[in-house]
DNA sequence: CGCCCTTTTGAGGAAGCTCAATTACAGTGG
DNA sequence: CCACTGTAATTGAGCTTCCTCAAAAGGGCG
């Protein structure tokens, strides 16, 4: 029973439901600095789901006490709670989608271009070449894909001069293209 | 820019996300009968993804005037609302791990399995046999899967004495295998 | 240098897809 | 009552994608 959230201000974390496919279970969210981890814990009171971070991270933890003071006079505050909860679900929809829909080419793709445009959401800046926390095993574990078949599909992926991703910096060499094929 | 969401009242609902794999695109989530199919559209004004009737429904449209109006005097009701919100978000990430770590056969019967209890819920009492609104092909666009392989895999689950699913109807033959399967 | 972890590569196999034909079934009109 | 139609389900054959197992190659760090 949970009575605080935490707040991601620096570092990577990861969000997994288990199950028998890896140790850590199945990846189904990805948390940059600036967003809620579990804010969901609020209202629910329970996480259904564990908490990995794959990096140092610094969280602000947030006391649900504190939260219900600040939105019971603040309706708008609390609209926008809930709403940041909602955007969470739409890329949980997403994920889905992503996860049936697509082959591992578009797959991958598309799931780099995510960590790309949030990523530059949280640095502020669109950059070509940045920090990648996730190894091969881990973007496997969000793909529904084995590591062996990530490691191949990336191999694809960089033979097409889409991206580059070597000791955790993903080089986006055209990222047009790694769009157009995600 | 939407100002009402929608109760379902009676009938069966699915929320796609449009996708190449299938005309109608990818079914993310199921609305059974006193579920809400989009209030996620009262803090967001809008919507990402269709919403589809499979039978005829009956629903109710509650203006989100009305909403704000009931929750600016009742903190507690605006809290059970989120909730609701977020109890689909948690099905969401449930369905990313089905989607993604489970084998055809486990996904099948773990969606049948889900399809059983939130038909329960709705319906108030406990059947070994309930109408089922979906056609193997929506099967397929639920579970990422071709709807000639969701065919064999019924018959396999047939077979095994798990349930049957025919002109309509789904039959539990033994619940607790069909649980054990999924 | 040696160790551990991750990535890469290969070969073979299994799961699921595609295409195509057949069957079942309900509705419709003669 | 029976052909005729359109949709859904089933079955088969061949193929693609992805997985499994196993071994080799990097790469960071003691």
């Amino acid at each position: 029973l949970l009575n605080h959230s935490l707040l991601l201000l620096d570092g990577f974390i990861v969000r997994c439901v288990p199950s028998r496919q890896s140790r850590r279970g199945t990846v189904v969210a990805l948390q940059f600095p600036g967003e809620f981890v579990d804010l969901h814990a609020f209202p629910l009171k329970r996480l259904d789901h564990d908490v990995v971070s794959l990096s140092e991270t610094t969280v602000a933890i947030i006391e649900h006490e504190a939260l219900s003071d600040l939105i019971s006079g603040d309706p708008e505050l609390a609209r926008k709670l809930w709403l940041m909860t909602l955007v969470d679900a739409s890329i949980h929809r997403h994920w889905v989608m992503r996860n049936s829909a697509m082959r591992a080419l578009a797959r991958v793709a598309n799931f780099l271009a995510e960590y790309d445009a949030r990523v530059t959401a949280a640095h502020g800046a669109e950059r070509d070449s940045f920090p990648m926390a996730l190894r091969q095993s881990d973007i496997a574990d969000a793909t529904g894909l084995t590591a062996v078949h990530v490691s191949r599909t990336l191999r694809d992926l960089r033979e097409d001069g889409c991206c580059t991703l070597s000791s955790g910096m993903l080089t986006l060499d055209n990222r047009a293209r790694l769009h157009d094929v995600g």
